[in-house]
DNA sequence: ACTCACTGTGGATACGTTTTCATGCATCTC
DNA sequence: GAGATGCATGAAAACGTATCCACAGTGAGT
């Protein structure tokens, strides 16, 4: 079973290789010529092979996309969202799941670099170092939804962020990776403002790996209410979460408001709140970062932070796919608290 | 920035290029040579390139996955699946997502094809006719979770699978394209069974698109109580399987129990019974398919059918990465119905 | 000692494409 | 009419690899 090359068309068409490679790439060509090989090329059933062009443009073409796992709804969504838009460049798209798992990551980036993958899209889960075999080999690599962790000391980057409103910051140096974030920031301080509002002064909130910007905006926003006896972290796990979850609540029983950073975490606050008896919103008000589907079938309807997941991952690829161009240094979209039913006053 | 080549390799060791390809590829070297090529190699931090090793060997070795939509759970678990299974043979995934829909995935296919992606596991959504082009292009094809449409006068195909125990059917014919597939029949008559078993004697289906052989089943099991006016079917979207549930049991007050033929069929009956005032379970018993994690967290919890949906994709993988060999024509994995709170007996 | 088998090795080739370069032909300009 | 300009075209090179084939060297068997 022999595919028909760009050679097959030629002959049949009467013409050399070079001029079927122009016709079908748009170059200069005869109105006469360009019809016959179109025509020759389309009865054939000819599709250029993408091995050969590749190699001859050093380039794979394809993007790579790398999460750490395709079951959590909001990696699905921003999987939806660069796919959306690899599809409309036609470019294909080469998925790993990491598993939140810098050693696994690595590996990942090993096998895209073997690809010839030259752009990759990624939710990093190591430090920044492990990116540095794939830049130094030249790859476009955007970071999405989370920021690998860098030396301490630097500033705040997000200050530098273009914003929605498409306020260029200045030349991004060298070696900055553009990312594409949600503004967590502002979503948690919205929460935590809401629950404020609402009379509550103990405020707990449950991380999973990652996502240091979530807890830094959160003792920011608590001010003198922080207490770090109320701040907890579970592993990557279900039931790490659950752990955490459960012995927080237990520990801490003056705590009436919960703030989950993280649907994975949400699922186990209201597990853990369930098991122990306590009632949402009566005993305990739980804001919950991810609008994913079952938070309104949840009873009661759970109040969330909600980021736009498919637009993550589309300006995410469309920031990858503008090569060459001046990029902006990373791209801030909003978030929205979703007021349902899980929060209510202090008891 | 130019990448080190087998070439360089070559130099650097004082070998030819052939001896170096062999090395790295597992043939015969002497010891010595071997030792001073790998040396070398790991100092220049060589990495073949899979577009030359692509290209000399007529295939691309990665696999392609094609599912409709990444948001769904069921598709996320079975992506990781096949993911899991793709990384421990090194070969790289890529993804597609149809959509549900026949052009898209036909669109996709051609992608595919044209990056020489030989080996392909699809939840196909067109008819059996879309995937031609693939399969005479010589293209390894598993189907998973479900199967395209053929034209009627087959008899079950589900007879002749491969049961988990091994049983090995005979030889496939010609054409005929593996499918790994969950017991849907098993897991339909179960539940209807179940249901059967509380009292309720008029059950509505309530499908979206593809799935036929959980109609089927369902007609089956249900035998003289079947109602086709019960059996209704909606879109892809989520606003049409809200507005199929609601318009059912609008329709049909004396419907005591439901079966939803899917996770977004099952929020959406969910949501439409508690527009309607419905209760669950006292009005309305409610069994869904797919075990998504928020079926637990729903109030009442949800009975569901649970599909090994990573298994689904990890079996997907594996027989499709069994290239050359003979491979059983189908794998059939067990389903199992999960009783939480969302029946009872009826009203 | 001569052949034979075998092993390790490197040169050359092919994979399918894009792109550069040179060639031929037609048209335009002075 | 001669030179210049432009355009369509095809031959050939290059991308990085795996593999076929030939060649040299070695050891054993006769």
């Amino acid at each position: 079973m022999k595919r028909t090359t760009i050679k097959d068309v030629a002959e049949a068409a009467g013409v050399g290789v070079a001029t079927v490679s122009r016709v079908l790439s748009g170059g200069s060509a005869s109105a006469e010529t360009r019809e016959r090989v179109l025509a020759v090329a389309a009865h054939l059933d000819y599709r250029p092979s993408a091995l050969g062009r590749n190699l001859r443009q050093q380039r794979t073409g394809g993007i790579g996309l790398l999460v750490p796992d395709l079951t959590d709804t909001l990696y699905g969504r921003l999987a939806e969202g660069v796919l959306a838009c690899a599809r409309s460049a036609g470019e294909p798209v080469v998925v790993g799941s990491t598993g939140d798992d810098p050693e696994q990551e690595a590996e990942l980036i090993g096998m895209l670099l073997e690809q010839s993958v030259d752009r990759v899209i990624a939710v990093p889960s190591g430090d920044a170092e492990a990116w540095g075999p794939a830049i130094r080999a030249g790859m476009t690599v955007v970071f999405v939804g989370e920021q690998p962790e860098e030396e301490p000391g630097d500033d705040d980057p997000l200050d530098e962020l273009l914003l929605l409103d498409g306020v260029r910051t200045p030349p991004k140096p060298d070696g900055a990776i553009p990312t594409v974030l949600a503004d967590d920031r502002s979503g948690v301080r919205t929460a935590v403002q809401y629950l404020k509002g609402l009379g509550h002064r103990r405020i707990a909130y449950l991380g999973g790996p990652g996502h240091p910007r979530r807890v830094a905006a959160f003792r920011e926003a608590l001010g003198e209410l922080a207490d770090e006896e109320l701040i907890v972290f579970a592993g990557g796990g279900r039931d790490s979460a659950y752990a955490a979850a459960s012995g927080l609540l237990q520990r801490h029983r003056d705590v009436t408001a919960l703030l989950a950073g993280g649907n994975r975490l949400g699922e186990a606050a209201v597990l853990a709140s369930r098991e122990l008896g306590l009632r949402i919103p009566g005993d305990l008000s739980l804001v919950m970062y991810d609008d994913v589907p079952w938070a309104e079938l949840c009873s009661p309807p759970l109040t969330v932070i909600a980021q736009p997941g498919q637009d993550l991952g589309y300006r995410a690829a469309e920031l990858v796919l503008r090569a060459g161009a001046r990029r902006p240094r990373g791209v801030l979209l909003p978030t929205e608290l979703i007021v349902r039913g899980s929060c209510g006053p202090r008891p």
